[in-house]
DNA sequence: TTAAAAATATGATAATTATCATATAAATTT
DNA sequence: AAATTTATATGATAATTATCATATTTTTAA
């Protein structure tokens, strides 16, 4: 069982308030899974009796809608929880949570969770403050999603996935997303995603080497997001 | 000044667990205002440094863009709070609160909000959880926006206004938004929500007098937004 | 009450985006 | 390595939606 103390996630979430004592009694009591790409940690409609670390890895949260289409709301990455809102509101999932690379989480019961909650002001702030961060990103996603043509938000898309995932030495995206998934998170049809970046291909924003997509004009895709 | 004792907030909002005396401190130090329909509560951008108690009418909260469309993200009727988010997060407000009605609401500091959080856990609790509401209803109104047609989203829309806000004595939508800003919620010109609505008057599913809408058919319009 | 302004309505058309078909390339399995 | 499957790419076309123009109605102001 490792400890809780060097975890990256103890680094960047709202965990960073519990002290040593706490972080003891979470190693003791948490459960760690090693999650393949492409498999599940929760699905839509699941009940979550606690919040997952994500120690390692990025996953998506989506919805599947009824003509079949996926779409994403969030990435998230290691060094993040994943599962607050379900466990404080106390329902079941709203999104499915799928693995887009090997993940490492680590699973913390509510009880612990909510035990923090009482014990510790400055880790039921943090969090709160985590989930208001959310709910502004959101908000935000809505009315770029009703005001943006396609073009504009794959432009978007591009830019947030050069600067929150970075990129391999090879200069590609470093997140391996499927001209189906970036088709998920700009909210449109796989085809029309995949003409837009063979546009911005041959306009030299970008420059696609099989599925990887190397950003070779961040300028210009930020000026087309505006 | 009144007292918060017997207000619609108390009664609707996380503020139902304050007891006595914490009611009578806040009493004590709240501002009231008369807001007339159209003015704004706060704008985007503004630093809210508490939070507001809408005691009377509603407002919308919403985003201006570049070309002038106002995206609204979400309605807030009497007995909510609003402005949670921005003082928690100690972050400028996000979206622009505007009356849609003459309005009354009660201002509570900052400072007394966090006195709050730190001695009643229940309160802190309540008001974690409606946020956590409002950030599973965005994020399903992100996959809606991005998964449904025009269509579906005005008769999800006025689904959701004759069940949310009800109707006067002459069957119309209690609530009266402008054409603009019905587009403005489902994210659409305003010519396209006029025309739509202009077939579901054809259709018989409402009927249109003057600017009032009379829902006619509920379940019609709860199939097609399926 | 009348005039002016604003909101609603509708037609014509253009632009955007989705869908279906099919080709090519890449990954996986046998 | 060849065969199969899956993903990516592109063309053709249809459907949806936005834009511009203009009429009509409603509201506001003079």
């Amino acid at each position: 069982m490792g400890k809780c103390e060097q975890c990256i996630v103890r680094e960047f979430s709202s965990l960073k308030a519990l002290n040593k004592e706490e972080l003891t009694r979470i190693a003791e009591c948490k459960t760690s899974y090693s999650i393949k790409k492409g498999e599940h940690i929760f699905e839509e409609g699941e009940s979550i009796n606690g919040i997952y670390c994500v120690k390692g890895g990025v996953c998506k949260l989506s919805k599947l809608s009824a003509n079949g289409k996926d779409q994403i709301v969030k990435l998230v990455k290691s060094g993040e929880l994943l599962g607050q809102r379900s466990m404080i509101s106390g329902e079941p999932a709203n999104l499915s949570a799928v693995a887009l690379e090997d993940m490492e989480v680590c699973f913390i019961p509510r009880s612990e969770v909510v035990d923090l909650f009482d014990k510790n002001n400055q880790f039921s702030m943090n969090l709160m403050k985590t989930i208001c961060g959310d709910l502004k990103e959101v908000s935000d996603h809505v009315v770029s999603m009703s005001q943006k043509t396609v073009k504009e938000r794959l432009a978007e898309t591009l830019v947030y996935l050069h600067e929150t995932f970075g990129k391999n030495e090879d200069g590609s995206l470093r997140i391996q997303l499927s001209r189906e998934e970036l088709a998920g998170m700009i909210g449109t049809a796989t085809e029309s995603c995949i003409r837009l970046l063979s546009d911005f291909n041959k306009l030299g924003f970008i420059e696609l080497a099989g599925k990887k997509i190397v950003v070779k004009d961040i300028g210009k895709l930020k000026r087309i997001a505006d």
